[in-house]
DNA sequence: CATGAATGAGTCTTCATTCAT
DNA sequence: AATGAATGAAGACTCATTCAT
């Protein structure tokens, strides 16, 4: 499904929103408010607000998924080299959508709209699918272990990525970073979770110390 | 500040509901239908819904903070038993407080009461203050590497029990362990759970492979 | 199912706005004002608009079926009395209950609420095998014709009483009694309407002229 | 006023809706989407949802008149044969037009658009003045009795037909005749009701038994 | 001539809270 | 101390209508 530009940018408002209040936190009137446009046309366009919500993951997850199957399909690669650019990659699209990944997991939390907990599952699933091929081959190859929990490594990533960013704010006043730059902290704090997972990775992957 | 017997009731009732429904999502008639209470007693005991939930973060808390803090201080221990013991005490403290970490995620995400956020940062503050003296030690001791982060290392930790806790009907899927007893289901996550999170935090602390 | 007082004063006052306005052109908001309420006790009182709607049948048929049943079961009474005294029972029970009568024929103009059509089904059967009763009686008496077609019967009755009802200005006009006090013009058309109706049943019944 | 083939079109979608579900039950987007025609058009073509329903009327109405008028100007006319002329033409026109006069009862339950109230009311006094003068011709050639009421005689009439006609899927039942097609049970309801009536209005009109 | 986009008023309902008892 | 009744504010949504194209 295709969206105009009016209605990507009622659903980049709602999104900004939901991330700060919560999908229940914040009314149609804000959205409508914060965009500039009528109340109606949340409606008129979407449908209602669950809807709106729904269209929000559509457009998010949509391009998420083309990012990450070619990534993992390029034959050029190593499988570690494949696993250390899945990480990147992972930190990378939560620190730009960091907006998006709060609703996620708000979302995640309460199970109310079951299309969406649907569409999340889906993803979850396919991404464990491709992830576990991937461990597979480096298995074969001799270069992982033979007793590898995908899950539980995912989880380790993408928990790690989250509580961190969720928390930025007070590991940026825990080690007097408070004077840098937005840009160059988070910069910095990209490189710094990306050196940590791959060596949580190498740990769960490899033999090396 | 104490909590009488209908007070607690009151909150596990919220505790559960906040947990399934979100804060917005649950409104003080369902609390009350479901605790068999009058509408008007959760005012009448607590002043207002926020205050509530803040009655709510007092008594977990509470209990919290005499649990952790006894266990650091033990002079006993060696520094790796003492986080080994500050990672099982975390994982048991979220398996048998779903309800209450759920909301906890929750409540982080939206910023919305700011006198829980604070409460919620100072947990966070104490605890990392007190694993930090636990890493110095371990550093001094000789035991442990120079260079450790540890706040990235207690998001390690704090996101891959949160992630697991809330996906964990998937992990169970995933690992045809459907068929499992709940309580039995429970313990063995737990066991693996505890394994990983030493594996990865040996990793991070030491040098061994 | 009782109402309490303040129910049946709100029950009173939508009866009369359904029946000037039609339910979907009454909102609850005019009902409340009309009523000296608050909005949101209709929903707490009836549980919404439809349920109120459906509490307005529920109080006025209730009362009806307790009249009509004594009334056919009276053994000391004649076929043509028992006749005669349901459609005197009619009569005053329409223009005494006008509002909910226009009420009545407009629900079930438009099939909305099927709760109530229901309702109004039920009494229309029940009303119709009661009749088929009084009037087999007589025929086993010999007073009555055999051949008989009791719910056109009924249509005559129900239909002529609801049309005199729904345009008696205009009768009034016609008939240039607009001077006549509300209550004796009422009177009169009453005992018109008896003599009518009583006269076309005589008609439909007996082979006398 | 002429209506074009657009127009009539959007006229006829309306007076189907209208009568299933009510003037303020359908919306002027249900009409649209029915008709395949674009939302502005009705009020592009009718002014307001409102005039729409006027429109409605002057088209059917139109259409009456000349049917009425012409018939009981006929000399070689019986006044008996023109009553029960009269009788069939009705009940042909309301079995035909039953959306129509559906909407007609709704209309006239709620006193809303004056416009239509007092047009309706003009048919009614047009009407009752013809059938006035063709009772009139009736008793000067002796034929019919001297003391008749008009109105409550056209009230039995056609409050009879719109009851028959509202609740015939009832009267269908309850004679078991649901096997019958379609239109085979209209013309029978059709027969029976016009023999109903005329027996009703002999009785009325004349001394015979 | 015809329409897709847009709007503001209005709909019913739910909510947390208060108050008299 | 405890509660049933009541309330005003706010919720999402639908509506008939308008306007620029």
């Amino acid at each position: 499904m295709e969206f105009n530009d009016k209605q990507i940018q009622i659903i980049e408002t709602a999104e900004r929103l939901f991330a700060e209040r919560g999908f229940d936190g914040t009314s149609v009137r804000d959205i409508a408010d914060e965009a500039g446009i009528n109340v109606a046309m949340i409606s008129y366009y979407f449908g209602s607000k669950e809807k709106l919500m729904e269209a929000l993951f559509e457009l998010r997850v949509g391009k998420m998924k083309i990012r990450v199957e070619s990534l993992l399909k390029d034959e050029s690669l190593s499988p570690i080299e494949k696993v250390n650019m899945l990480i990147d990659e992972h930190i990378d699209r939560v620190m730009q959508k960091q907006c998006f990944y709060k609703i996620m997991v708000g979302v995640l939390v309460t199970n109310k709209n079951p299309a969406i907990l649907k569409a999340a599952n889906n993803v979850k699933i396919r991404n464990a699918a491709v992830v576990s091929e991937l461990i597979k081959d480096g298995q074969e190859k001799g270069i992982f272990k033979k007793k590898v929990d995908v899950i539980l490594m995912l989880n380790t990533m993408v928990g790690t990525v989250s509580q961190t960013m969720m928390s930025q704010d007070y590991y940026r006043e825990f080690n007097d970073q408070v004077d840098i730059p937005d840009e160059e902290f988070e910069k910095l704090l990209k490189r710094k979770l990306s050196i940590h997972i791959k060596t949580l990775f190498k740990a769960i992957l490899t033999n090396e110390a």
